[in-house]
DNA sequence: CCTATGATTGTTCCG
DNA sequence: CGGAACAATCATAGG
């Protein structure tokens, strides 16, 4: 693919849609080669926490769903993505609102993922003083706290929750 | 056979 | 402050 003057392939989606928006960040496309094995053991992050799906993810997952009832026949994944973005957008702030709320949650869980990985990166911080010490025997693990992470949740159901609504 | 990509928007993080 | 990369999904195509 990528044949033609497709500039942006991933553009090639306004001889549907009139584009969505022009958005200056434009192409986010850079990297070359996915690393996505988790073999091997790149100087990435260790450990790092999987991004909660935003407000837009959380509705997509129902969207999908709902979507492929009705649409059995497509299969692209980026059909449900349009067509989600398009009646993402549709949408009002009230309806969006209890996606983002459940977005919230996965951000809130999320805090605490990235407080057991600041932890080990400052673990590793202190390797990077001496480096020159053990650089290729990066085998110690020896990261056994976020073992216990539920305890801070027990049955906690949103019921006093604050319901802001704000309405336009 | 296996893996990446495609597409949506949002969110999050590092420099 | 800004950009860059990644989050799910799943079929399809390419190596």
């Amino acid at each position: 693919m990528k044949t033609a003057k497709g500039k942006d392939k991933a553009r090639n989606t306004n001889e549907a849609l009139k584009l969505v928006d022009d958005r200056k960040v434009g192409k986010r496309k850079a990297p070359a080669e996915k690393a996505s094995k988790r073999e091997k053991k790149a100087k990435k992050d260790p450990n790092k926490p999987k991004r909660p799906p935003s407000a837009f993810f959380v509705f997509l997952e129902d969207f999908r769903t709902t979507f492929k009832k009705e649409n059995p026949n497509v299969k692209a994944v980026s059909a449900v993505g349009k067509a989600a973005g398009q009646k993402w957008k549709s949408m009002s702030q009230a309806e969006k609102a209890p996606y983002e709320e459940k977005a919230a949650k996965r951000k809130a869980e999320y805090e605490k993922l990235m407080d057991a990985y600041n932890k080990n990166l400052e673990e590793e911080g202190s390797d990077e003083s001496e480096k020159s010490r053990s650089e290729v025997n990066d085998e110690d693990e020896a990261s056994e706290e976020e073992a216990q992470l539920e305890k801070g949740k027990a049955g906690d159901e949103e019921e006093d929750d604050d319901a802001d609504e704000e309405e336009d």
